[in-house]
DNA sequence: CAGTTAACCTGTCAGC
DNA sequence: TGCTGACAGGTTAACT
């Protein structure tokens, strides 16, 4: 489910609701839900416990929060540094996940599986919860470590001061690449990576050590955007049609973020239950038997890598020699 | 090495 | 009213 557009609403939400909060004792409904945590669900709970919340950052589809330790600050200049634990916990939504910010009375939603009580500034009480379908998603503890290129965790735009942006990540997510919005995205090397290729566009877009954040459905709204079949083998796209991919690419994850995400149904929800309205928005996915927004012909559903791939057979036509299935 | 496939899960919906 | 199979926004480990 959850793309760049709706993990980046998740992150700017928590990131708005929980800053300097220092985490209680996590009550663990479903163990499984932190199945990628090194260590037992009572290592989570302990080694959580106590830490304050310092900074919330996404790479991809990943988010995780910069804890600190016991009475930490975020580091500001001139001022004496406090140690900063190098720990993220980090949070994954895999197909069906929330992180929902609730009053600690609210009632228990269906797929609860995690409860984290945060104490604010403010002197309130609320409660992260974690809840999640399918159990694709998950939450665990990693350390910190520097990016392979050594370049900063974007700042994100309207990022206050009082934000640090630390050049780490955790060490799980290291192998994901930045995505196309990040200011540090490289296109030439994203460029060269389609001509090593011998892989179809979509495949590339999926693959989340190229380009991450995009999913099943941006990938097909960029495709239609770009008038690209999604077999195109990606070594023959012009240097042309790579840009105007991107610039697809970006546009619809802009226009996406900017609606609050996509959502079919309940779902996908922002931290306060609210759901993003792009559905609107979107001319590709999902719209089989329906007139392409742009041609009028009839759009097509085809199954592509164990799931489906949209598109208007006239605007997007198949690659010499492809057939589908 | 790059490229596939199976596995991880629960729920909904269409068709019989 | 079941039952079955297809399908759903993702990632990783284990294959070829």
């Amino acid at each position: 489910m959850p793309e760049l557009p709706e993990v980046e609403t998740v992150r700017a939400g928590l990131a708005a609701h929980l800053l300097r909060g220092r985490l209680g004792r996590t009550e663990v409904l479903d163990a499984r839900s932190l199945r990628r945590h090194p260590g037992p669900p009572e290592s989570f709970v302990d080694e959580l416990a106590g830490s304050v919340l310092l900074d919330v950052a996404r790479r991809g589809k990943y988010l995780w929060l910069l804890l600190g330790t016991e009475g930490g600050a975020p580091e500001v200049p001139g001022e004496e540094t406090r140690p900063v634990l190098p720990r993220g916990l980090v949070v994954h939504l895999g197909m069906s996940g929330q992180v929902l910010i609730q009053p600690p009375e609210a009632p228990a939603e269906r797929h609860l599986r995690l409860r984290i009580p945060v104490a604010l500034p403010d002197g309130t009480t609320v409660e992260m919860r974690f809840v999640d379908q399918r159990i694709f998603g998950g939450m665990f503890l990693d350390e910190l470590v520097a990016p392979a290129d050594s370049l900063p965790t974007a700042p994100r735009p309207g990022a206050g001061a009082s934000e640090i942006a630390l050049p780490l990540l955790p060490a799980s997510v290291a192998h994901i690449g930045r995505d196309p919005l990040d200011p540090w995205f490289d296109d030439a090397a994203f460029r060269r990576r389609l001509l090593r290729t011998e892989s179809g566009i979509k495949r590339v877009l999926l693959d989340q050590t190229a380009v991450s954040g995009i999913g099943n459905i941006y990938a097909d709204e960029a495709l239609w955007r770009a008038r690209l079949h999604y077999a195109k083998p990606a070594r023959s796209l012009t240097a042309p049609q790579t840009r105007q991919l991107l610039a697809a690419v970006r546009e619809v994850l802009a226009e996406a973020l900017a609606a609050g995400g996509t959502s079919f149904d309940a779902l996908y929800v922002n931290v306060n239950g609210e759901s993003g309205y792009f559905e609107r928005g979107l001319n590709a996915y999902g719209r089989a038997g329906k007139p392409c927004p742009r041609c009028g012909a009839i759009m097509v559903r085809e199954p592509f890598m164990n799931r489906s791939s949209f598109r208007c057979p006239q605007c997007q036509r198949a690659p010499r020699g492809f057939r589908a299935g």
